[in-house]
RNA sequence: GGGCCUGUAGCUCAAUGGUCAGAGCAGGGGACUCAUAAUCCCUUGGUUGGGGGUUCGAAUCCCUCCAGGCCUACCA
């Protein structure tokens, strides 16, 4: 087992900017981080950008600048969403870092001493202007290939291979003796069905003629390395696997395996879930040393057939500066159940944000705070009373909400988890209708009883504050902040009663402002 | 062609084979005034896509059909 919890996300293309995918999938992993430390836990969570590739080396000419310069300039959009996003990441993987290479190239060598590459000739049909070798699915009706790909030749090239298919067996008994391998289970079949149809070896290398952005093969310098050999390397070559002394990395064997690798639907089959558990397989990982996949499912865009011709991707640089990133974090954990596809909508971003966050959440601070402002001066007193309403509130609903919580995240459930939150601030509001702090305030014998109401709901604010954190940050904070309770979010704090007798809370202000329509929406 | 997933209230989704299929939003009615025109209570709304089957019992398991989505297709 290793000492410190490790995530890795799948790392993005430097080819476009990125969409609401891309946030999704490093918001889901800073909250599961973030829950890690919310605990008390080390962790560390690696994110990054493949910057490789023919895709990048051909819109770089196409501007005519170096491959680098134009993966940098993407990079940077990555980059500065990130920050946006407050997504905050331990280690950053960029795979033309020197670092990443130098490991990726000892890999290709083992295997290579070892037997597991192999050179071999293929002939197939390449075409001139689309740079590549065309397949059947290239075809049209008549069977021939279109006027799209240009000139067609027919021409013969190495190249080396890694020897996939002897590993079929091993990863087939793998999947089926390891329950939590993925993530989530209903994908395990899919998996399954796809190795059991492997067949052949799989082509990891370029001729340079080709494509010359990639890491060069350390045994055939004729050649650099495809896709798979390099990207999915930085799970392990950014964690410190094979380092040299004096790298600043990670200590590998304190992070590996990863907790959770999470990676979108789309790259479970072949990549992550063939390609990857095998390379580590030949690596000579042993078994419980093959990290869980985490898979998650996609955004879809609502009324994407009318605004199609517009494109419909979702730009979410936009939406966090239309609604704040907070409200953007929010409504992408709790619109979606993990693993799952989902609709985006700027309407329900509102809806969500507005019923849960604003009406509930923060106007129950609000209206707390306000209460014990005109009433009692914002001092906190807690006098002992026998309250059924308050009794259940402190020693049953709250306690349920937060182990609610917790087991929800732990099973990466986050929808419900915040579910569960926003229901526990329900029933707050639910305490304060029932035992009407604005009449007890007008009777001089019902003091203790309104003390102990407000009492109830400040420490159920402070724990409602501190399982908002993995998800809201911010808001958690300030949450703290006008409770005047000192300490960061922390999830031993979660045990009733910590406000000490006699506590000062602050002025409110709204946390969750309401959200409005904009006046240009983007999506509806 | 092969495979996977989904189909439950107007919308988004819940329900280890076991009370009367539940929440939130939206709709209707009412209450309250501490609060971000917020909150609280009551309420309308379902032949669980159709049809068979297994079972004492099915939204759940099996078969089949229908609809939608996704992956994959001797591969560079």
């Amino acid at each position: 087992m290793p000492d410190c919890t490790y995530y890795t996300t799948a790392i993005d293309y430097t080819n476009a900017a990125p969409h609401i995918g891309h946030a999704y999938e490093k918001v889901l992993t800073d909250v599961l981080a973030r829950f890690e430390k919310l605990k008390g836990e080390p962790v560390y969570f690696l994110t990054g950008v493949d910057q490789h590739g023919q895709k990048v080396q051909q819109s770089a000419e196409k501007e005519g600048v170096p491959p680098q310069e134009f993966a940098d300039r993407c990079t940077e959009k990555f980059l500065a969403l990130w920050k946006t996003l407050g997504v905050d990441y331990d280690g950053w993987a960029a795979t033309t870092h020197p670092v990443h290479k130098n490991v990726v190239q000892k890999i290709l060598q083992k295997l290579h001493d070892e037997g597991q590459l192999y050179k071999q000739a293929h002939r197939g049909f390449y075409s001139v202007r689309q740079e590549q070798f065309l397949t059947d699915k290239e075809r049209n009706e008549s069977g021939e290939f279109g006027p799209e790909w240009g000139q067609v030749v027919e021409l013969q090239e190495e190249n080396w291979y890694f020897r996939l298919a002897q590993h079929r067996e091993w990863l087939l008994h793998y999947i089926d003796t390891h329950d939590s391998f993925i993530v989530p289970t209903f994908r395990r079949a899919e998996l399954r069905n796809a190795v059991e149809k492997i067949s052949g070896d799989l082509c990891i290398s370029r001729p340079k003629s080709r494509l010359s952005w990639g890491i060069e093969l350390p045994f055939d310098t004729e050649y650099v390395t495809y896709v798979w050999f390099d990207a999915l390397i930085n799970y392990i070559s950014f964690a410190g696997y094979l380092a040299e002394p004096g790298s600043g990395l990670p200590e590998f064997s304190k992070l590996w395996p990863a907790r959770a690798q999470v990676i979108g639907k789309d790259i479970l089959i072949p990549a992550h879930g063939i390609y990857w558990s095998i390379m580590l397989h030949a690596l000579g990982f042993p078994d419980d040393q093959i990290p869980t996949l985490l898979v998650h499912g996609w955004w879809n865009i609502a009324g994407a057939k009318m605004s199609k011709s517009l494109g419909n991707t979702v730009d979410p640089v936009l939406l966090a500066e239309r609604y704040g990133s907070g409200a953007l974090r929010y409504y992408l954990m709790a619109d979606i159940s993990t693993g799952k596809d989902s609709d985006f909508s700027e309407e329900r971003l509102r809806m969500r944000f507005n019923d849960e966050l604003a009406n509930n959440v923060g106007n129950l601070l609000n209206r707390t705070l306000n209460m014990s402002q005109r009433y009692r001066s914002g001092i906190l007193r807690n006098p002992p009373l026998a309250d059924a309403g308050l009794q259940t509130l402190s020693s049953q609903e709250a306690p349920a909400a937060v182990s609610a919580y917790t087991e929800a995240m732990t099973e990466y459930r986050i929808d419900a988890s915040l579910h569960a939150v926003v229901q526990f601030a329900r029933a707050c509001n639910q305490l304060i209708e029932a035992s009407a702090p604005w009449k007890l305030a007008k009777d001089p014998t019902e003091t203790d009883r309104l003390d102990a109401v407000l009492y109830h709901l400040a420490e159920s604010l402070r724990i409602i504050g501190i399982l908002l954190a993995p998800v809201l940050p911010e808001a958690s904070h300030s949450i703290f902040e006008q409770l005047q309770w000192p300490h960061p979010a922390r999830l031993r704090d979660v045990v009733w009663g910590q406000l000490p007798e006699g506590h000062v809370l602050g002025i409110p202000t709204p946390v969750f402002p309401r959200l409005e329509a904009p006046a240009t929406p983007q999506t509806e």
